[in-house]
DNA sequence: GATGAATGAGGGTTCATTCAT
DNA sequence: TATGAATGAACCCTCATTCAT
């Protein structure tokens, strides 16, 4: 995630051996770090549960435990706060699915992993509501879908691209489809998430059956029963 | 459609042999219907914009061609505006996903078919912003969720699996998955509806040419090259 | 005043004659135009006692009887009613100087109209609190005093300057130095205000006598004991 | 200026002769009392370009160089660091007019004399935005406009009236109008830094040749050509 | 029914002031 | 003494909703 959409107040990173100024000032930054994640959690939980617009700072402000006044010292204003958001928590994801996805392993087990990386990192956590974010606001934030896509979408689907094709090589794979349409291999993960949020009450998912059977299908593969 | 989220005014149906007054009524009710349509199709514009919340209904009105009150003589309040246009748009889509399934013709044709009803009266229309509108704001509208489920997706699930159980037995498909997790054969319409929305401009998708090679996989289809 | 700082509302001048609907619409007008006015009366007062920066709408609305957004129906934001508050005020005023200066009557009789000009039209009036703001925010409002300087000072300055040149040529006065400063024959008027606003508890001044001696000097003038 | 408008905090003079604790202290003192001089140098640009409630004590403070909170250790509030300011600028002008009118040196010298002094000490100076200041925000300061009157004025005022009429004894003056209206004396600077702030820019005005035109009719003399 | 002026609650943002460090 | 992060009251402006015409 090397391009920022927006700098964010420097945090250097604490140090052993450093002076008693530069730890009072690590104790402060510390402390303000830790007051802007708070912020950050709160106003993922808010935007989540009503929305960019109808979202309100107040709420944000009581829910992180500041005064209103005290998100303006962090953020520029709320859309500020909300594209930082979603900045903050997607920054670590990537990572991990680009490793997963370099790595030399059969594709079935990188599959599996791939599957797992998303129950455990997304599904199972705060970021299923990111993405959720990311679907519904997005078009109203062009900025933020930009970066997405750039800094998000475009290296997983690369790295995805460049597995396949070692893949079409070796004869791990019979054809070029999923390196045609390599957005067929979230296709499973959006649907997850848009499910849980509208249906999950009516009729529970099993996320994790449903992925396993959806990539078994994506790359023609036979598996026993679950 | 049968129960109604919220009850519409009257719209008694224009009939033959009636009086002049009766005429002029239905004149003056031909008229409101044209207007309420006006007002719904402003709303959907409206709300795929800017979002429910944002949405003005002074741009809702002037988009009509109405007064502001005007908009407040058909509906009870944004809320309701915003849940009738659902409905509206979506009566007429269930209907043709039922026959389509219901038919008897070979699977790979009713895929066909149903490929193309998407496309062509979802996602070439509007209905797409309503699907992308019920995905946004689905989750803090409960009611509206739970209409959509309930006269929409579950139906539809239900025709779907009826199908599919009629293909198992005969063999036209080799186990049960879908059955399981029918859910499945929505994720590709899912996955061109937000990827229009968010990334098209920076990578186009050819939804049909996807959809045809998704749904091949799901049902371990070959096809002669596109 | 003939190019407006921002067009107001179109505000048909009432008419014999017309039509019931023109009649109607006379009516609304007339309200309308009738709580512009309160608004820009109340305005007034709060700008004069408390400044731009510091008068509030709620009060200029309470003054005025007219609830908080009602004061957005007929103005942009504050900036704009602040402006259009001055227009509003000094409209009609220049006239009364311009045609005060294009008589031929002896110029001392033209001072003494001046004078009282002054003193009735804006002395008297609330357009002393007008002439203040001027003094007092122009400075930060940069196209207010544009304004004022080409709509009003500068014809008046204009006019004083072809009713001096007459008088010059007539033997009236003996030189050309209020030709070349004519702004003298404004400084007693600005003191007047100014003193009023702010030493008249502690030393009242009479502003008329003020006035005339002021003049009978410029003027070089000898005038019968007041 | 005898009468403080508010008690500023004691500044003790730095004496010969004192230890080097009171040395130090006296560093200290020093080092505070420019501290004080640079906020109200600061404050005065931001008052003045800004008016009084619209100036913001962050940007005081940033162009004074000090933290936000160490204008609190000077001065109560942003009031008394207005009023404090005009004060500290006004201190040291009103000696200056009163020896140049307690002189006997002929009138016309003295009106010369109080013409070169109003220029080089006011007009020229920051001080040209104090006499702005009172002007603007004296209504809303009642305290101020009353210390102002009372120490600064009705002083000058004074020393006016007693220098004229020795003047109208030795027949200097012909008659006793400025006596009564000694502030017709003023008019002329209060005219100059009024049209500076707000017409220079469209037609500037030379200063020192109006104010002697002016003097001189007030005066009732005749002067050769300039 | 239709209008659109009027309402006023609500929310984003600012900034004087405080206070822990 | 000096700092500047934190506070929260205040205020401008928007917009869903009402209602007189």
């Amino acid at each position: 995630m090397a391009t920022a959409l927006k700098k964010a107040p420097k945090k250097p990173v604490a140090e052993a051996g450093r002076t008693i100024a530069a730890s009072r000032q690590g104790a402060r930054t510390a402390k303000a770090a830790a007051r802007r994640e708070a912020i950050l959690d709160a106003a993922l939980d808010e935007f989540s549960a009503r929305g960019f617009a109808a979202a309100r700072l107040d709420d944000v402000a009581r829910r992180a435990g500041v005064a209103k006044g005290t998100i303006y010292l962090y953020f520029k204003d709320k859309e500020a706060l909300f594209q930082e958001l979603i900045l903050f928590q997607l920054s670590p994801v990537v990572g991990a699915f680009e490793s997963a996805l370099a790595s030399d392993l059969p594709l079935a087990t990188i599959v599996d992993q791939a599957i797992e990386i998303f129950i455990r990192e997304i599904y199972g956590t705060h970021r299923k509501e990111v993405m959720r974010l990311i679907i519904s606001e997005g078009p109203r934030f062009p900025t933020l879908a930009e970066f997405y896509y750039r800094e998000v979408l475009a290296r997983i689907l690369k790295a995805m691209r460049a597995r396949l094709a070692r893949a079409l090589d070796r004869g791990e794979i019979a054809d070029d489809v999923l390196i045609r349409f390599p957005q067929l291999l979230g296709a499973a993960s959006v649907l997850a998430v848009i499910w849980q949020g509208l249906f999950d009450r009516f009729e529970p998912l099993d996320v994790r059956a449903m992925m396993r059977v959806y990539f078994d299908r994506l790359f023609l593969r036979a598996r026993g029963p679950t």
